[in-house]
DNA sequence: GCATATTTAACAAACGTTTGCTATGATGAA
DNA sequence: TTCATCATAGCAAACGTTTGTTAAATATGC
């Protein structure tokens, strides 16, 4: 009757060798003669045996392991971002917990408790709610998309407030005037700052950012709809709409679609984020841009570089990357 | 100086009490007095202690985690079957690794290995490679999209045969003829299985799937739009294209769209797995349906179900869903 | 050939839990 | 009062590793 899983014992006891020696051979330690080294490793090979992580991970308080809290996967800018964080970490051996709050702050708490009591190593967070609710953890924690007033975490990401100047900067270039704005949660910090920069560009030209003309919808294409609908029905005029990001303005664009507002002569589109789709012949929204597997990339590798230097206290990191604009058919030429 | 991270024992030590006693008290086991238990649950809170689950699954030998392996998190099809499966096992105290195998054989192999490591509950899989390579596996193993010729693991899918069937005899219907086929991979079990069936409705139409015909690219839109430029370079006459995803479907109608060929008229176009951006207005893709979500929901409750029977060998399980044909716009009315 | 340095390997404690067993004290029956 | 019963709580082993310390064996220097 074999053992359900093989230890370090069995290969032991098979051996006639202790276990310190087979643990020592098997992590390349020294202690072990070329000879002994080579018999070990070849009888663990033939047994089948492979190491239990969670005994590993006790002793050794690591457990190669991240936690990744994003509120929606199927959203391809969350998708793209954790491709990139996926490939990252194992390209450094790592692997990751993955976690959909779907936009509740309820089971983001949730999930960040069961990840401590899983022991990763670190947490990479899109928090739905306050970030201030995390000030007291101990184990490193990397912000997708941060606005910490205290800025106690490090964060990678886009320049969202010059993304949102880039977009109303274009909308208004191309000669719209009455600008409406489709929000995704009212206290996202990321659109908070897309719309200061939108403040700026309309700023530039002598305009206004009316809150009547901000709608708070949710980040989806069925949010972008109905918030659209919204828009349109407060009777005020309207001649472009600027999606928080490109899911709400496929939905506003599907908007239009249904009620026959012609794009982009009657009403320009911008979106955010560049998703692949957006590109598509069939669509090509003019958007804002998101290195998104990139960011994935170094959100990761900035959370290994924490939490190698665990010990020493250094400031916190804050990288920004840059935003670009992507001129489609969503927007009618200047 | 406060520990790292507070103990079971650092409770015990603060309450003057055994740590078995607290075992029991967290756990909701018998053998502790009301007023004890009450006692330890407040410290513990106060505290801040949150259990180890490296410890716990050492002894448990059970770990609450699953991996799941996909090669590609940025197809809606997995994106969405990966969403049903996280929350079906949130909902069950458990998390889930996400494994991106990115199509690769080594990759894939690789990940399991270390699933295996980390103690993991269950896989779940969808395989780029031969399920057989699987054949010796004790934990519990559920297949996407399988073909293993032994039925020795659980599966649950769509009826891929059917599917292909649907698909093909809708363009017959509408009066196309000369069809090509799109494949992802060579030795995709669920590529085959649609063909399977696309050559049933072809026979019923008194025509023969022609080898020729049928191009491997790879499932991606930039697959879809070379495997397409292929095909049409061949010289033969085509006039409608059955993409085996939506993405490849994408990719053909962006190569139609590149070459000034009109949809449906000249060409007919059919995805397959209806991923939410096929039913956006601008694309508005024929294509046949696959519930993913649902399908991810049963792949995690089915697994679920086997880790707790673990013991008593029952017969593998074969799911099958059906699938459904979406009529829209890149076919002609019939 | 002897003392010493060095390599190799074994022992045992530790990581943070769970749990079977035992000990203690209280309770109840006779 | 005495004995059996029972609820409560403590002890210690176990889970599968890693690693500091010690012991044995071998090699080195004179």
């Amino acid at each position: 009757m074999s053992p359900i899983s093989i230890t370090i014992k069995d290969v032991a006891r098979e051996l006639g060798v202790s276990y310190s020696s087979i643990s020592r051979a098997l992590n390349g330690k020294e202690g072990v003669s070329k000879e002994t080294r080579d018999k070990i490793l070849e009888m663990a090979e033939k047994m089948g045996y492979q190491p239990n992580d969670l005994a590993r991970g006790l002793v050794n308080k690591i457990s190669k392991t991240v936690g990744v809290i994003v509120p929606d996967i199927n959203n391809p800018f969350f998708g793209e971002i954790v491709a990139g964080i996926t490939d990252a970490s194992s390209e450094n051996e790592y692997n990751i917990f993955l976690c959909v709050s779907g936009w509740s702050v309820k089971r983001e708490k949730e999930y960040f408790n069961t990840l401590i009591q899983k022991r990763v190593d670190g947490i990479i967070l899109k928090s739905v709610g306050d970030y201030n609710d995390y000030e007291n953890i101990k184990s490193p924690l990397m912000i997708i998309e941060r606005y910490d007033r205290n800025q106690k975490f490090d964060s990678v990401e886009v320049d969202n407030e010059f993304g949102g100047y880039l977009a109303t900067k274009h909308l208004l270039e191309c000669g719209y005037r009455k600008l409406g704005f489709i929000s995704g949660r009212e206290d996202d910090s990321a659109c908070k700052r897309r719309l200061r920069g939108a403040q700026k560009a309309l700023e530039e030209y002598g305009l206004t950012l009316n809150k009547d003309l901000v709608i708070e919808g949710s980040f989806s294409i069925e949010g972008g709809r109905v918030a659209a609908k919204q828009l349109f029905e407060k009777g005020q005029p309207i001649d472009a709409i600027f999606g928080m990001n490109d899911l709400i303005a496929l939905g506003a664009l599907q908007y239009c679609d249904e009620t026959g507002i012609s794009i982009p002569d009657e009403v320009g589109v911008v979106g955010f984020d560049n998703i692949s789709y957006a590109g598509l012949p069939q669509i090509r929204l003019t958007t804002v841009h998101q290195p998104k597997y990139e960011l994935g990339k170094m959100l990761f590798a900035t959370l290994l570089e924490e939490i190698h230097n665990k010990e020493e206290k250094k400031p916190t990191k804050k990288i920004i990357l840059n935003p670009e604009l992507k001129i489609r058919k969503t927007t009618r030429a200047k």
